[in-house]
Formats: C-alpha cells, sequence, structure tokens
DNA sequence: CTTGAACCTGTAGTTACTACAGGTATTAGG
DNA sequence: CCTAATACCTGTAGTAACTACAGGTTCAAG
C-alpha cells in the first residue's frame, strides 16, 4: 500500500551487503554492476537485481575468485544454464589454487612454529629466530619464481 | 692470490639470491638495503654483507612477513641481542595471522569443493554452482570486514 | 528554507613489486 | 684501440582490488 520507493540508494545498497560504498561504485566502474539510473539529481537509484548481482560477486570474492574470474562467472550466469561444464572448470582451477595455498601455508605455520618455540628463553645474546633468517633458508620454495 | 673483485654486481647479487635486479634497487629504495658504493660510471658494488642481508629480507619474505615487518626485524636484528622478546613477539603474531588464514582457506577448500562436487553431471538447467553463488551467502565470515 | 547527511566526480594512495623507455658503463673479442 | 653486446643506470607507470580523500551537489526532514 504505502509507496515507499521500489528502488534503493547506494547507500541502502552498501548497507544491506555489508559492501562499502566505494567499493559499488568501483564494481561499476570496472563493469561488474550495471550502470544503475538515475536521479535528476545524478544519485543512483538500484533495483533488487542489482543487489543479487552484487551479492554474487561479494559471495565469489568471499571465495576468494579474482574479480577477472567474477566477470567471467557472471558472463556465463548470465548465459544460462549450457555453461555447466565451464563453470566447474573455473571453480576447479580455483580450488586447486587454494589447495596450493593451503599446502604452503601450512609449511610456513610449521616452520614459524618452530621458530618461536627456539625463541622461548627470552634473552639470549643472539636470538635463534634471527639466525634462522640470516640462515640460507631455501625452505619451502616451490618453483624458482617466475 | 689473484685478484679477482672482492664486490659483486647487481647481477651476481641477483642471480646469487634469486632476487630480480629491481627488486634489489626496490629494496634500496625503500630502505630495506643500504645504498652499496657505486663504481665511477655509477654501478652499484655489492659486499659479502649486503649478500647476507638480503638473504635475511627473501627469507623474512618467504615466510610471508610484510616489509615493514621486514624491517622491523632487520633494526632488531641489527641491534644486536636483547630484542629476543620482541622477535618472539613479532614472529608470534604473524604465526597468529598464518593460522587465521589457513582455517580460512580450509573453510573456503570444503565449500569449493562442495560446489564442484554438486556441479558434476554436466549440462544442467541452471548451473547449481552458479545458484550457490547467488544465495546469500554468510559462509564463511570472520568479522565485517574493515 | 535551512541544515546536515548522503551523494557526486576525480584523483591519489595502499602493497610489493614488475616492466618498460631511453640512455650510459663495462667488458670481451678482434 | 675500437666496437658490439651485454649489463647497468634513472625515472615513470602499471598490476589487484580496493580505500581515502577533496571539493562540490542533492536530498529529506524539520
Amino acid at each position: 500500500m504505502a509507496d515507499f520507493p521500489h528502488y534503493m540508494t547506494i547507500g541502502v545498497v552498501s548497507k544491506r551487503t555489508g559492501c562499502k560504498v566505494e567499493t559499488i561504485r568501483y564494481y561499476e566502474r570496472v563493469g561488474l554492476l550495471a550502470a544503475p539510473v538515475r536521479s535528476l539529481g545524478g544519485h543512483r537509484h538500484y533495483d533488487h537485481d542489482a543487489l543479487k548481482r552484487l551479492n554474487f560477486i561479494l559471495r565469489a570474492r568471499q571465495l576468494g575468485f579474482t574479480l577477472d574470474t567474477v566477470r567471467a562467472l557472471l558472463s556465463l550466469a548470465d548465459g544460462e544454464g549450457k555453461s555447466c561444464a565451464e563453470v566447474e572448470g573455473i571453480a576447479g582451477n580455483h580450488l586447486a589454487e587454494v589447495r596450493g595455498k593451503l599446502e604452503d601455508l601450512a609449511v610456513l605455520e610449521k616452520v614459524l612454529t618452530d621458530m618461536v618455540a627456539r625463541c622461548r628463553g627470552g634473552t639470549m645474546p643472539d636470538c635463534p629466530l634471527i639466525e634462522a633468517l640470516f640462515e640460507d633458508g631455501t625452505a619451502g620454495r616451490r618453483d624458482g619464481g617466475n
């Protein structure tokens, strides 16, 4: 009944999604969100679809997808169906990356834990952790680096 | 006997450490490496200490310390002894961060694995992975995020 | 009609490098 | 001694994904 507006200002969208106003504008600039309609004065007015799309982006970002990948995902989503295999491919790649990072971090955690443990005992003449850092350090190298 | 030079050019340092030339210059610019002596023509000449210091930096970076933290670590290292507790503090904080990331990534890995698994089966009308991304997605949130 | 909050654009800063462009030094070979 | 190839030099701009202003306009409430 009451005719409160069927659009949302950028501030409202921000509050509903937890995404900062600047970030929303940024997503528009880089082409992830369509430019919304504007009020006479130039303020952005969003509808419910825009909210959905932004939530999609945010969720994908939470899962660690890059913006480029999100863009790809969105265009597949827009294409409706028949893209499932492609989506799976993208997600699978990303999953592999995540697993790689997970392994790296696990190694890291171990090395750091050891270092900190060796350090306990307080004020020694030479901190064993510092010494360890001065040592050669071919610890967890995974490749020569690009 | 032979008097081959006791210094190294930046290229040699690069090869010995695996650190790119540009990165070495960068570390100098941001104050992690002291400016080395120069040849008459302006080329940088490094001694063995510089190499040690660079290795320290690289090792710390490998362990995920930020450059700011490396700076702090280096100044503690220069201070000799009596800093062990501080070093331990810094490393301990970093370790906590690493453990946090590790947990986040583990959650991520699980979610992604589930998604990809649901996707298997190929060409369905609506890709379940895409659908999942459109869903609310308050999955692994750890804080409001600054 | 006034005020204060929310909005606008555009630019610059963040992290830790990396990649030029355009020019000079060094060194190995002839 | 000269030359050509390589390595080096400076300075600037680009990368990812935002974030943070500055300086101005619009909106909604009272």
